[in-house]
DNA sequence: CCCGTCCAATACCCTTTGGGTATGACCAGC
DNA sequence: GCTGGTCATACCCAAAGGGTATTGGACGGG
């Protein structure tokens, strides 16, 4: 699992379909799809059900994408931080 | 950055030396200490001093370094999750 | 019923990334 | 000034990641 993986994940769950994930991403829709494939292979589940209309998230994606969301957040806060010239531990 | 880049961060911070940081992650050391180099310049900070006796926390280090273990207990925990069989949003 | 459209998945290629080995530069202790 | 230990650099190779072209399947309009 790789902190693009997830915000890959993000993307699909908000967008609902693969394709205007990948155009949001400004990356080609195969590599995202195939990204997909192999987040839910290592995580041993699968997050959306797929069909010719598009993908939606299963009960464990919803889960997931909340974790997904925290960690991007904590990252972006790790970010945040160190761009300030000395300590303030926001959280 | 990315999740492996974390926990090599904490690695190398946690021994205070590259080569035993290396040794532990089962990786050698030049391409560990170019990762460290890489994270640095990505974030816009040096996170140790380096010397000939190994590296050591700069402040900055040490802040970011608990951000960096908290977002990968963020990680773990999303994983431990997903290996359960039905909801139970813990956090 | 067929055709055009839209979706994800697959096949294949190429660039980039990441790790390995060998080596250098630097400092401390003796 | 030699030795041992440290991080950094140079170079190579395998693996990962993204791109294009294409396939297969489902839906809707005619």
């Amino acid at each position: 699992m790789s902190l693009v993986q997830l915000e890959y994940f993000v993307a699909i769950a908000e967008e609902g379909n693969i394709g205007r994930a990948a155009k949001r991403l400004h990356i080609s829709q195969p590599p995202l799809s195939r990204q997909l494939r192999s987040l839910e292979a290592e995580l041993g589940a699968e997050l959306f059900t797929r069909s010719t209309r598009g993908v939606k998230l299963l009960p464990r994606g919803k889960q997931f994408l909340e974790h997904a969301r925290r960690i991007l957040a904590s990252v972006e806060e790790a970010k945040r931080c160190l761009s300030l010239p000395s300590g303030a531990t926001s959280s």
